[in-house]
DNA sequence: AAGCGGTCCTGTGTGC
DNA sequence: TGCACACAGGACCGCT
């Protein structure tokens, strides 16, 4: 489920509500959810901890806590972390509790299972699997246009799996790196070194715009995603392609084609978007 | 290297 | 209506 856009809402939405509060407890239903340490040690360790704030990381989402501690979350497919009163309805799927010492609670639901929890000392973030292996995140300063555009020279690989890398450009997933596509006017299979530099420099506007967009619009609501207060967000009514097969391009009524790329269904205007 | 396909799961939408 | 199968916002692994 969650892209940039989501887990960024996710993070804004959160951070006003639980900054500031401390863990009184955590009930863990699903032992396989966390990765590190055990479940069980990380159920004892972080009663009492306090809430100092939360950050974003291409897809992860990084709740920092007293004593260098930091949880790192990870919702995958259709992870849900919701802050609930405690006589609020149960949530589907919801396999930890954190119960917050205001009395409120933070769920983490999720449906397909995929998604991770993680504790370790900030000083071994670096060191996580997963995080440690990530490229730049768009809105990193350090992320510049001809940066990438050297970036894009170096490798060789089409487009769209490329964008869903998220060695090279993190926080991209299924449908941004669509839609981006279709903003840079490119076809998902072209190969990244053959792009001329006003290409490059297209791809990265749209990056931004894109996101910014989305962000604005406080995520994309398929099928499973929700904020941090349950609601959803907006930007489904904004898609160009993604999930559009067979529906008019926006720009020049060309039907939008949904082809497999990487195991992905990749969705763009066949016109708009020439190879 | 780059690009597949399978894997972890449960639920929903489709086509017969 | 019932059933089987494809597919779903992710990422890792092992094979060519």
């Amino acid at each position: 489920m969650p892209e940039l856009p989501e887990v960024e809402t996710v993070k804004r939405t959160l951070e006003g509500k639980i900054t500031g509060l401390s863990i009184k407890a955590v009930e863990i239903f699903l032992p396989k959810i966390i990765k590190t340490p055990g479940p069980e040690e990380l159920a004892t360790r972080l009663p009492g901890k306090k809430i100092k704030k939360l950050e974003r990381k291409g897809k992860y989402l990084l709740i920092y806590l007293a004593d260098n501690l930091v949880l790192v979350i990870h919702l995958r497919m259709t992870g849900r972390l919701i802050y609930s009163p405690p006589d609020a309805p149960d949530i589907p799927h919801t396999h930890v509790i954190f119960h917050l010492d205001n009395g409120d609670q933070l769920r983490y639901a999720d449906l397909r299972q995929f998604g991770q929890v993680s504790l370790v000392k900030v000083d071994d973030l670096a060191g996580l699997p997963g995080l440690c292996g990530l490229g730049y995140d768009p809105f990193d300063p350090h992320f510049t246009r001809e940066l990438f555009r050297k970036e894009l020279k170096n490798k060789r690989a089409m487009l769209k799996p490329l964008l869903l890398d998220q060695g090279f450009v993190a926080g991209l997933g299924n449908i941004y790196a669509d839609e981006v596509l279709f903003r840079a006017r490119l076809h998902p299979q072209r190969q990244s070194h053959t792009l001329t530099p006003r290409e490059a420099s297209r791809l990265y506007q749209a990056i931004r715009e894109v996101l910014e967009e989305a962000i604005a619009n406080r995520g994309t609501s398929i099928r499973d995603y929700v904020d941090g207060e349950g609601r959803e967000g907006n930007y489904q009514n904004l898609l160009r392609v993604h999930h559009r097969e067979g529906d008019p391009c926006l720009k020049c009524g060309t039907p939008v084609i949904r082809v497999r790329l990487g195991g992905r269904s990749t969705y763009y205007c066949p016109h708009c978007q020439k190879s």
